[in-house]
RNA sequence: GCGGAUGGCCGGAUAAUCGCCGCCUUGGGGUAAACCCUUGGGGGAGGAAAGUCCGGACUCCCUUGAGCAACGGUGCCGGGUAACGCCCGGCGGGGGUAACCCCAGGGAUAGCGCCACAGAGAACAGACUGCCCUCUCACACGGGGGUUAUGGUGAAACGGUGGGGUAAGAGCCCACCGCGGGACUGGCAACAGAACCGGCACGGCAAGCCCCACCGGGAGCAAUGCCAAAUAGGGGUUUCGCGCGGGAUCGGCGGUAACGCGGAUCACUCGCAGGGUCGCUCAAGCCCGAGAAACCCGGGUUGGCAGCUUGAGCCUGUUGGCAACAGCAGGCCUAGAGGAAUGGUUAUCGAGGGGGCGCAAGCCUCUGAACAGAAUCCGGCUUACAGGCCGUCCGCGUCA
RNA sequence: GCGGGUAUGGUGAAAUGGUAUCACACGAGCUUCCCAAGCUCUUGGCGCGGGUUCGAUUCCCGCUACCCGCU
């Protein structure tokens, strides 16, 4: 998905600013819950979906009748992934992704669920991973903000 | 040096930084607890954490003992252990030149069952095929008798080989081997050796049923206990039972009274009977006592705390023992979450692998660590596993 | 975490200590102007590794994969 002929260090400098920006405004910090519902991971299942090379995100805005403040982030990675060395440090780069990221590009009032893929995860640079990240989350708000307007 | 056998150990290292999960802690908020913010410290996966195949601890099923039955397991001997189907040391059998490895390895005269195909015959001893003698005219394919060999088949065939012997033969006789019994000797034992006796009788399968000996009650931390909230304060079926007496309570009669006689009741209490309590029986104990037990239906709950990590624990030394292991002394505390914490990045080192140069030593460059994640806890087994380290032993070759 | 079950051609099933069977499917041929149906023939298998046995799909042990139940 990314193209190959992508420069590597300017994907690495481009990390290294927003790892900077977020120590900048880690103040301000939105506080992220990680979901535990299995009604919530299938409510977010049904909305937006986003797939990169190293994950699949799912994102919704919360109706008015739940809790609408705060970020919720879940994880899934399914059997499909390996055995459960395998699945654990999937979860683990895609929770340490979301707290570098989230923060700063997540929505007030949304859930996001992050899938992971069975090598794609563990073994995809973590830069990369940060900017498919981005990608998605911006995909996933700009085609709800589209035909809303 | 090459090839092999076997035992034990390790399972990438260091640092920086941002994070994660418990514990302790400083300050603040809070009446307090819980909790929230904050400061600092310290700890944080394995040899298999795995498979869940065995054995335990612990908890519940109300508890226990004896016997019987059923079911399941184990199965040479001795030892170790809390226990084991595990471990150690022996014995027997099999494999290998050897070091060494493998074996559920009790009983086949307690009984039943099975042994396909082939073969005359498959379990006990005879029929059949043959050989020999004899009868009748006949050296007949017929009658009578003797005999146990079979080109062979098969996983397995009235012990094998050789010699003698005979009408033909045969343990009929002899030698050797095998087989059965076995005084006695060694050993705790399994077992080994064996004088002597027997002329041979007794096939295999018990990981087929079974017999014998020994062991075993069931369920499992999603066990279980407590707190809070909510709901219910129930229904059905079956089985057993709905008695007696004393006290008690309430009347009656007699008596001045203590008390005596007789009656009623079952809220309370005691005893007996009864009922319940392991598959059955017996016993003890316990519970119920007007209800009890079993099963089913219906209703509520997915919150918190405990169990939860100090334990058949680990390390070092020493003593006993061939060893497994045990004793003693000293030291240590080493994850405790509750759907699950160890991750990201960077640097240096780095086992090993690929490529290039070089006669070689070596140099340059790329890659950059197997199997795999605690979930109540231990002892084992089994399975997965890159690579490395330390021993011990065997065979062959070479040198001295 | 705990407890249980099943593996047989491509698919679904059966059987038993001795040669593994059936249906559909696949392939070839016949039939038809062509297809379907029908008929004939062929191919292909006991999840894996050990053990007991003369002989194992079956009996025993250990793995692997899949499925189910329990708060």
């Amino acid at each position: 998905m990314t193209p190959p002929d992508a420069p590597e260090d300017k994907a690495h400098a481009d990390a290294e600013g927003s790892q900077s920006a977020v120590l900048s405004c880690a103040d301000e910090k939105m506080t992220i819950e990680t979901l535990a519902k299995r009604a919530d991971f299938l409510r977010a299942a049904r909305a937006r979906r986003q797939g990169t090379g190293s994950f699949l995100l799912q994102g919704r805005k919360r109706a008015e009748t739940e809790d609408a403040t705060g970020i919720r982030v879940g994880y899934t990675c399914s059997k499909k992934v390996g055995n459960a060395v395998a699945r654990n440090h999937a979860k683990r780069r895609l929770r340490e992704a979301a707290r570098l990221v989230i923060p700063d590009l997540g929505k007030d009032g949304w859930d996001y669920v992050l899938i992971g893929k069975k090598t794609d995860t563990s073994g995809r640079p973590f830069d990369l991973l940060l900017k498919d990240l981005r990608y998605a989350l911006r995909k996933v708000h700009g085609e709800n903000r589209g035909p809303r307007a």
